[in-house]
DNA sequence: GTGAAAGCGCTAACAG
DNA sequence: CTGTTAGCGCTTTCAC
């Protein structure tokens, strides 16, 4: 038998005979055969591998998205390569580099840093990227996103409704496309509303949540309920609330509506951004558009959907929450 | 210039004179030349690249398990390639196959499903796998687990010395060598103690832990203590006594410390099993013995250290916690 | 020091 | 339907 025609039935051909396949894959079975799949990323060019960078695996968010990508990556038989990009321009750099070099097919870019003229730049080839929980500037290449000042107004209302008259905002890192997106959408609603608004910096981390409330209560200005630009930062805010034992009545309301935060351990009210949908449809647009005909690239906005729980929640008649309910000894 | 010479300038060979040298580098700046690392994977037959087999990536061990064990690889110039094997010993088999095939050079094996022999079947080079988070049966394989067993031990004694009588072990699936150490400790301390112990099924999961309290809570047999195999089954067990608005004095502890557990919204007694070594630990591990000389398999045993928190903590003279704190109105 | 040639294990094009 | 041939882009002898 020649090479190719053990090629011709590794690729499941139909121009070969049953009895000449049926004969090759006893033989492979026999002899423990495998195929390299280096050897055929040389000549075909694929390697069925496809990148995708984060931010920061630890960071909650992360993982879950990583998780709808993988199965959806592995149904169309492709490997995925987690990589945190501390949101670094140069680590992401290094790792774009690294990536292409070692031949992976495609790149589902959802760390937020500060990275995309340098990305698009490494990568000219926009089929081959994905942006998730970003909006890029670039106006030719896909995207998924929530829609964050919807999010970010509904929660606003939210906590309107819940008779809060002064309400901050824990916000991100100027140059995240997700986090400006937030907060606008707090500023719209709060001024529509006519609703005071104060706003700290954040880096969507939970140190930078607590810092938020530190400031707050340092400078007497301590708003009745807090919107942080990620449930992270809200667990952040509320940790450094329970620190401090605060006894006013503060309501927080974080955003994505990780797994966790769903937990009555927790409560906290939060807008879902469908991390799951977002994996999903994002691998789902970057194999159809590396396929062979050309498809315009593909901007996709999901609809955010509140989940009111315990830490915005009315408590015998008045506003209160977790904190309050902690904090009392 | 030939292929060669370039090849040379690549791998920083000294057999080049410096003048050769630096043209060669210039014009590839020029060109923009970016070598094949598939190609090269092809020659050498090492594609710089691991794969991290975890249970799911979801559950939030794994991510700084994750976390470390790709920074680590990083230094080395290594890519990871994380995959989610659900437990699933056809899931780990066909991800083995498809990652051997790929070209993967070393596997770190972090998932606890009972996959162990087949791995090894399909692993026959030792030196390429390192098992983290399980102890195998095999002699011959290197692994770095915690002392399960003196971490469940103190547990028991933190608990005991906490006044609790009888106390509550949820355990996870028998084929998980983590898990059955830790009931292995449990019932020794206890024994040793004199301590009333009780014993319920569970699989790693949060629903597990619910599941749990729910059966004790039917039977009329809850213990005063309870003790979960990991942080997100006492989050489990703790979720449903919230949910159940458990009055009783109940003490929650877990295993892992995951960064979590250590925020004062959960505070939970937990005892850490230093997921960031693991990981690092594991990478050099594995890659000292894909080198060239043959190392007999390292076998480390990480000591665990008790973390108490609010969840076991004694309050205002009495034996409480957060489930109490929470669940009075 | 440098270049020429062989070949890693496949796929693709072409012949038969 | 099956076999032959020519690479894919590197590294590795072996000459020079």
């Amino acid at each position: 038998m020649s090479v190719s025609t053990v090629s011709r039935v590794l690729r499941n051909r139909d121009d070969v005979s049953d009895e000449t396949r049926s004969g090759v894959r006893r033989v492979i079975e026999e002899l423990g055969y495998r195929p390299s799949g280096v050897a055929r990323a040389l000549v075909t060019g694929y390697s069925r591998t496809i990148a995708l960078l984060v931010s920061d695996i630890a960071n909650p968010f992360y993982p879950q998205l990583a998780k709808s990508v993988e199965q959806e990556a592995r149904k169309a038989g492709y490997a995925v390569a987690i990589c945190n990009t501390s949101d670094s321009v140069d680590e992401s750099t290094a790792y774009i580099h690294r990536l292409l070099e070692q031949g992976v097919d495609g790149f589902i870019h959802a760390s937020v840093g500060p990275d995309e003229e340098r990305v698009l730049e490494l990568i000219p080839d926009r089929r081959r990227i994905v942006f998730l929980n970003r909006r890029p500037r670039s106006r030719d290449v896909s995207y998924v996103v929530a829609d964050n000042r919807k999010g970010a107004a509904i929660l606003v209302r939210h906590l309107v409704d819940g008779r809060h008259g002064r309400i901050g905002f824990i916000g991100g890192p100027s140059w995240a496309a997700n986090a400006r997106e937030r907060l606008e959408g707090f500023f719209r609603a709060t001024t529509d509303l006519r609703i005071d608004a104060v706003v700290a910096d954040g880096d969507f981390s939970m140190a930078s949540g607590a810092r938020a409330v530190d400031v707050w209560l340092a400078s007497g200005h301590m708003p009745t309920a807090i919107i942080a630009v990620n449930d992270t930062v809200a667990l952040g805010a509320i940790s450094r609330l329970l620190d401090r034992a605060a006894l006013l009545p503060i309501a927080v309301a974080g955003f994505d509506d990780i797994d966790l935060v769903g937990s009555p351990i927790v409560g906290l009210t939060s807008v879902a951004q469908h991390i799951d949908k977002m994996g999903s449809a994002g691998v789902r647009l970057l194999l159809r558009q590396m396929g062979d005909q050309i498809v315009p690239p593909v901007r996709k906005t999901l609809e955010p959907t509140l989940h009111v729980r315990r830490s915005t929640a009315e408590y015998e008649g008045s506003a209160t929450n977790l904190t309050l309910l902690l904090a009392t000894p």
